[in-house]
DNA sequence: GGCAAAATTTGACGTTGGTCAATGCACTCC
DNA sequence: GGAGTGCATTGACCAACGTCAAATTTTGCC
């Protein structure tokens, strides 16, 4: 993780154009300017922790670019991802909030630039500003209703359900469409944490790859995907409870 | 459901009891007069619908005595009962954040006091009262951090020590201590719930409560459950990945 | 480029837990 | 009081999936 240098106006939140695609868009100007004045930016390299677990908050984290990784740790030291953070999310409030501890790590996957907002000023704008508290408050509504489908996916599919459902987000932002139909992948995540978003050991993740490949639902090859006809994903997510 | 006559002030929000723990207790004594004005008291019975998963949010719900639950249905009519909403919970602001239909059903388990607020007052009031916002803030951050260590459970726990853990949350509200030692408790829910709680079918359900009784650990007679030693069911909960 | 560590795949095996079906039980409604 | 309805329990069966172990590939790092 490096520091980068504060005059940089490629990393100013005055000329940020994620601002304006995050939950900051609702600052006027002079709040801006604040913001501006409690942020520092941070380039992070592949693998590299942002935040842990037990850590105090000391701040709210804002994703410039890259991908984040969210996960929760259990007492065995299972790590569970929970979501992905991109470019214009907001990380680490609920620390800010509450006065708790990190529940989560948080981790670049790869190269990212993630920027810093200090508490003080993160509880200047909430008190100045209301709307933002309320984007805060829409944005947490959103990731509970995430996870609450999350829950019932878990309670009603089968484990390849849920990798096909999976593989149907990560097309949403990773996939490409080529001419003739197809589509390509490329994973942003291993098979160990493929797996723990699904709830399943990686070993099972595996047979089902081998499965969807011997039914020509999907290939795999590395992190890279190619998916012949995506409806045939949509197909394999039907409820049937299973082992 | 019955509508509780207005000027009934067991049932106002100014002398509430609920109202001190509840997220309105941030309110000053004119918002109060606000959201007295802007509220409604019913009175439900055992099953009875508060709102529903498809309908638009009108307004927020507190719960004011009984408990409330709150479900989701997928496309296949299964329901997992993600929350038990209990005295000075808010209800279904979600909806009148978002402006989406309400994403749950919430239905009374057993007779209950619930009022409604409607969405002009709330809105009035989040806009006046940046400190309300941030109460909603706290909880939806609390319920995320609830569904996610749940998310963890589902990908590390066995059914049964899900249940062991299931019921050991459950002894918390509604357990009590005899004077030897051991504990009783009287569920709130069905089997089938119980078994959607911890994304089981009911069968298993039953299969894991007569291993219970035959290991000594907890015994069931209708919805009352004997724990002779709480402790037992904490040794229960080991993450062991298993079918 | 080459070594070491980590990730992935594959196999064999046992168990959990889902499915289907039958029965028993509690409660409500005429 | 009897029929009807939904819930709970139990049994038989077996498919899905976790466990353990070993082989193989990929990745990261000097």
């Amino acid at each position: 993780m490096v520091k980068i240098r504060s005059r940089d106006s490629n990393f100013d939140c005055v000329t940020c154009i994620m601002r304006k695609r995050s939950d900051w868009s609702v600052l006027g100007h002079d709040e801006v300017t604040l913001l501006a004045g409690g942020q520092s930016s941070y380039r992070y390299s592949a693998g590299e922790s942002v935040y842990s677990m037990g850590e105090t908050g000391d701040g709210v984290y804002c994703v410039c670019s890259g991908t984040v990784a969210i996960r929760r740790l259990d007492a065995e030291g299972n790590s569970v991802l929970l979501q992905l953070a991109y470019p214009g999310d907001t990380l680490g409030y609920e620390a800010v909030l509450t006065g708790e501890p990190h529940r989560c790590n948080a981790e670049a996957l790869g190269p990212a630039n993630v920027c810093h907002i200090n508490t003080p000023t993160v509880k200047t704008l909430l008190d100045q500003n209301p709307g933002l508290g309320l984007q805060f408050l829409r944005r947490t509504v959103a990731s509970l209703d995430d996870a609450q489908d999350k829950l019932v996916h878990h309670a009603t599919l089968s484990n390849r359900a849920k990798l096909a459902h999976l593989l149907l987000i990560l097309m949403d932002r990773y996939g490409r469409r080529t001419a003739d139909g197809t589509s390509t992948l490329y994973l942003p995540v291993s098979r160990r944490d493929l797996a723990s978003m699904i709830g399943a050991r990686h070993e099972t993740v595996s047979r089902i790859i081998g499965r969807f490949e011997t039914d020509g639902i999907a290939y795999f090859s590395g992190r890279s995907v190619r998916i012949p006809q995506v409806n045939a994903l949509v197909e394999e997510i039907r409820p049937q409870l299973v082992g």
